[in-house]
DNA sequence: GTGAAAGCGCTAACAG
DNA sequence: CTGTTAGCGCTTTCAC
């Protein structure tokens, strides 16, 4: 660093001052730095010796303003330190950058003011698009976002009564799936630990955890169906419940990987063993599922893939994006077992 | 939604159609949206009233350029899918929201061109403050950032030759007491899964690895000590590598979590078990270090800590800010057992 | 307390 | 091919 005084004013060259430097106007400067129209190679190299002189660097402000268009999308996700959002925030960026796009990242934390909050600040700063993860509520927010000219993509989720273009997954047929597997083991007991119901990624998946049940024609016990927030601050304590519940269950069924780590935690914490005293299955294939002994059979939702496609739908496409729904890939390891002889059963 | 016809050039209100709206002039409603300067409370109502029939979000382009200050910081870390900077950024966001910022978030999968082209969009983006995890090359283009007055603070990593402020960890310390207690658990042939010389976090924990073994009068084994990239695709070949060694090591010591990982699943690959096999530590203290078994024993750096002071030294001491180093935490759990009597030892 | 006016740095016609 | 000019939407003196 060769600035001897760090604290002066900063004086970072206009496009003006470097046209005047290179003895052009400034629409020549704008074209050699827009790359649009054409400019003799000596102006073009007069111009670039003076901006480099000068230290130019051109303002994505002002050209945003004058534009009309940042080339900036906005990522609302829950939390980043959750592998899948992590997963899917490095889809979205290598797609961003590939298209010369820009993201500002905001974590809702699964509350609704933090998340009105982003969307304003969001439109505000006039992002080409928002990719979100929706709560479910600030429809009023959302719904100016794209009256002003922002396309919205919501992820992971669907929001009722709202017409956005959506990235899906397939929570129920993956959960259903899933139970299914359980079911065959010879399992009847079976606990589920989902998400709150307001979500779909929590109804869609419990909706396959039942139908799944019913199709089998084993009942569902609610007492072993426990609903909580699909973040770390209530998990653990209601993968407790589960496991405490008066006839335990043999096998369980973790709705999210936060959902699946504290139930692993819980079960550890209890001196049971993963599967000979109890089987588990969960949503979302995180790099500890393999790690873990036994590796965790898993229905594994493709995040980074999500989040290429993501960007895509939002930055090219645009508001006329159509919805998808991609599948989820049920990876059978060997967290599960069938159900031993003497497991306590309904009625028996 | 209810734009019947969503493709139309959208038209979002400006300030001077709100002041038309109001019949004020827009020196007041720049008052009343800013906050600054008194507004009667008549007036006040009348401008949010006007505002909130256009649907008004003011623009932060325009504000930006008028006062020469984005109120974005940017972040560039490796991969965003690691834990470890996942944590970090949520501190980063929670920090950068208290203080009503936002944050503009790159990955720069540890490639100087790819940095380089962020620091380059950063700077024209005009943010505040850029938090990065240098790769250390692009000296010039960091001093272009500084000089047109961005504050610039690196973390995790020092870059020689550059007098930026930074956050940095005791990487020696941390790599030091690990060692220490292998060593004194009487490993001799310890394993050292490192990362690249050129970044002083790999750098500093080999030296912490050696200065443990110097101290303590074990000789260091040169083939047991493989550096690699802190990156998911070469781990796993280096971990096999060096599980691989004529005289294999006892214990091994990998210098982060990704590493960490790949030693773990090259481990049991082999059929080896932790610890009765092969102890091992690692850096890093992500989720999954607790859920395996037996749990890793790790030197745990306070990643989200991280994220909120390098917000808020990049925020609010702006260039002067000084740098810090922050301790890191052994955290002994039960990957890592006595050596065995009948284990090979040099020499024997 | 409030209005008018001058730009912030750039792009996009439009002449030449 | 290149120079000139009129704003993009906002903040900020400066009068009133």
């Amino acid at each position: 660093m060769t600035d001897s005084n760090p604290r002066r004013k900063p004086v970072n060259a206009t496009m003006r001052e470097v046209a005047e430097a290179a003895g052009v106007g400034m629409g020549t400067v704008s074209r050699v730095f827009s790359n649009e129209g054409a400019v003799s190679a000596t102006t073009r190299a007069k111009v670039e010796a003076a901006a480099a002189r000068l230290h130019y660097r051109p303002s994505a402000l002002a050209r945003g303003l004058k534009r009309q268009s940042t080339n900036n999308v906005g990522l609302i996700v829950t939390d980043i330190s959750n592998n899948f959002y992590g997963e899917f925030a490095q889809g979205v960026l290598a797609s961003a950058k590939e298209l010369g796009r820009h993201v500002i990242l905001c974590a809702s934390g699964e509350d609704p003011a933090t998340e009105r909050e982003y969307v304003d600040l969001l439109v505000e700063q006039r992002v080409d698009g928002i990719i979100a993860f929706p709560t479910g509520a600030n429809l009023d927010a959302w719904d100016t976002a794209r009256r002003i000219g922002i396309n919205v993509l919501f992820a992971d989720r669907a929001v009722a009564g709202v017409d956005v273009p959506s990235i899906l997954v397939d929570n129920l047929g993956g959960a259903r799936r899933l139970t299914e597997y359980l079911l065959a083991l010879g399992h009847e007991r079976i606990g589920y630990l989902g998400g709150p119901s307001e979500l779909t990624t929590g109804s869609q998946r419990e909706a396959g955890y039942r139908l799944a049940h019913e199709q089998a024609g084993v009942p569902v016990h609610d007492e072993l169906v426990v609903r909580t927030r699909f973040t770390r601050d209530t998990a653990y304590a209601s993968a407790t419940r589960l496991l405490n519940s008066a006839v335990p269950p043999t096998a369980l069924l973790a709705a999210n990987n936060i959902l699946g780590e504290a139930a692993l935690g819980a079960i550890r914490d209890r001196g049971l063993r993963v599967p000979d005293d109890m089987s588990m299955v969960m949503f979302d294939d995180v790099p500890w599922a393999r790690l873990v002994d036994p590796p965790i059979t898993v229905a594994a939702q493709p995040a980074y893939a999500m989040g290429v496609s993501a960007a895509r739908m939002v930055l090219t496409e645009g508001a006329g994006a159509s919805s998808q729904t991609v599948p989820v890939e049920v990876v059978i390891r060997r967290s599960a077992a069938p159900r031993h002889i003497d497991s306590p059963v309904p009625g028996s």
